[in-house]
DNA sequence: CACTCTCTTGAAAAGCTTTTCTTGAAATAA
DNA sequence: TTATTTCAAGAAAAGCTTTTCAAGAGAGTG
């Protein structure tokens, strides 16, 4: 209860620089004395102050994370490739959520300031201006997820959403969609939601389909926007082909075509984003761009580990995905 | 950039005292010079040290968690209750996982000691009394989720899991299932498991139904396990009502009848537990037993703040539940 | 035997904040 | 004017660890 290193030290018969010494494995320290430190340490269950040592080495082994919502599975599994990966470096996890809240986000960069975090992985909907003057202030290694930033202190993780989204629509057309329609995300600049919808335009010019002919529709990125978008789309045309900027809009899309007695594929093929546990198992399953997001979490911890080593890192870094065809397309 | 409170202090033309107590608005200061001490903070930017703040004043305001696995969307949901509540309590939260590894969890109780957490909200699988020995050497105050341990220094939260089992299958009687099973979970000791077996079981003596003509099979709480138990359950008998332990389970299981050509609810009906986002929207959609794991996780959060605050607080809370009717019985 | 080198070890400083103690000044009362 | 009280503010200590510096002991070499 409440020992230091100086009652280590006592009990051993040493002086708290030896039990330092052991405990950290630098320097040399006699045999016998080291058995007897040892011995202390295991009998007391003696653990260092991080806070002490912290202090001193101004380093805490820490890392702090935003998130915007761990209800949506993908970030929890962004945030378990965090975890995995943080201890396997001998790193913790300061966690915070933020509801795409900005000032949230603000007030999150003060605390984990306090903290003095080593580092921060920040993966909202939206990296501002404003952000970025926060940050430079706080003056901490940070790396972003899910958005491209030009700076050159910022690592920035992320897919290439326009190529994907321009290889799933070319995917649909291949299969006969001749009338397409988007269900998009919001559309900030430099935003996934955006990159997804220039993709999607490209594939669609590129099939000699005009854009004038394209039935676009924006959401929030949730299931329930995802059905009443696709009910917006149906009242304006008859599309046999739908690409949405996330899963959870495709997905409501399905249940509202699957209301309206409309078969898929055959009447109707649509395509998501991300995958998710639940586009898989639902009925009928929906085609995908596969996102690795436990693998995202993962790399933005690599990154930020090689950085503080100062091994030599790119500042933007392209994650894999995958067209993952079933059961909503042909 | 790196500045610390004897720079504010000199640039305010004050003591490092005085800066202290502006900032943490203790003592009387002269206006004049809280003025030009704010201004200086605000300029500067400047945020005190927590590892120096938490050296002194023996706390950190932050809480260690340890749940099994986030790719739970139970497990986020109550991770970001816990996260919610910490913030309006000014806490900060150290999050790891631990996959029901009993040696990964002791190996955390070392790290929150020596990051100092304030406590910890542990959520495992099983709670034993190793678990009980690390956590009274390390000696901090404790919340245990979803688990009955007697321990007059632990705080247990959870749900009369027994009595929503029993109830659950009493529903199931009432809309006719005669022929009944149950796909258990992992039988631990005072695990939720065992004591929802136990809830079935006694449900089913009441209802007039001989232990003997009940099918039993046990899975490990994933989908894929829910879906061979059922395939077990139907070789060995033509069931009518199924109560699994947990939804994922419950969700294989529809998963087998459906592939079966069974009708769900008309030929058996099935019942789950914990009820999440899944449950709702499959088709057929799940009955099932509401945990609230959000709210859970709050709840966690606010016997933690209590029990420091010396506020009188049971050492055993019950959480509410609630049997939710959906496509999956009559 | 004298000298140098290596190996051990302890003392002390640094890292940053909060709080107690003290002192000085100003204000009030006698 | 003198004595007493109140307010303001600084100096210094405590909290715990790691590392540098210095010193002492022992071993090896000429």
């Amino acid at each position: 209860m409440g020992l230091n290193i100086k009652d280590i030290a006592k009990l051993a018969g040493v002086s708290p620089a030896t039990v330092s010494r052991v405990i950290n494995e630098t320097g040399n320290v006699a045999e016998e004395k080291k058995q007897r430190v040892l011995k202390v340490l295991k009998e007391t269950g003696y653990k260092p102050n991080a806070l002490a040592r912290g202090l001193l080495l101004n380093k805490t082994n820490v890392i702090g994370v935003i998130v915007p919502d761990l209800s949506n599975i993908n970030f929890a599994e962004f945030v378990k490739g965090i975890e995995n990966e943080a201890k396997l470096n001998g790193l913790g996890v300061l966690l915070t959520t933020s509801e795409n809240d900005t000032d949230s986000e603000i007030s999150y960069f003060q605390l984990f300031k306090e903290k003095r975090v080593d580092g921060i992985i920040f993966s909202g909907t939206i990296f501002t201006e404003k952000h970025r003057e926060e940050l430079e202030k706080a003056d901490i290694p940070f790396i972003v997820f899910g958005q491209w930033f030009e700076h050159y202190k910022l690592i920035c993780v992320n897919i290439d959403n326009e190529k994907a989204a321009y290889e799933a629509t070319k995917y649909l057309i291949s299969k006969g969609a001749k009338n397409l329609s988007m269900i998009m995300g919001p559309l900030w600049d430099r935003s996934a939601g955006y990159d997804r919808y220039s993709g999607f335009l490209k594939a669609v010019v590129e099939g000699g389909i005009s854009p004038k002919d394209v039935v676009l529709e924006e959401g929030d990125f949730t299931i329930k926007s995802g059905y009443r978008a696709m009910k917006r789309i149906l009242e304006k045309k008859n599309v046999d082909g739908v690409l949405a900027a996330n899963d959870f809009m495709a997905l409501g899309a399905i249940k509202y075509l699957v209301d309206m007695g409309m078969m898929i594929p055959d009447e109707v093929q649509i395509m998501g984003f991300d995958d998710n546990m639940i586009s898989e198992i639902y009925n009928p399953s929906l085609s995908t761009v596969k996102i690795n997001f436990y693998e995202a979490g993962r790399i933005c911890v690599k990154a930020f580990v090689d950085r503080i080593n100062n091994k030599p890192i790119e500042n933007n870094i392209l994650l894999p995905y995958e067209l993952v065809i079933r059961g909503s397309t042909k």
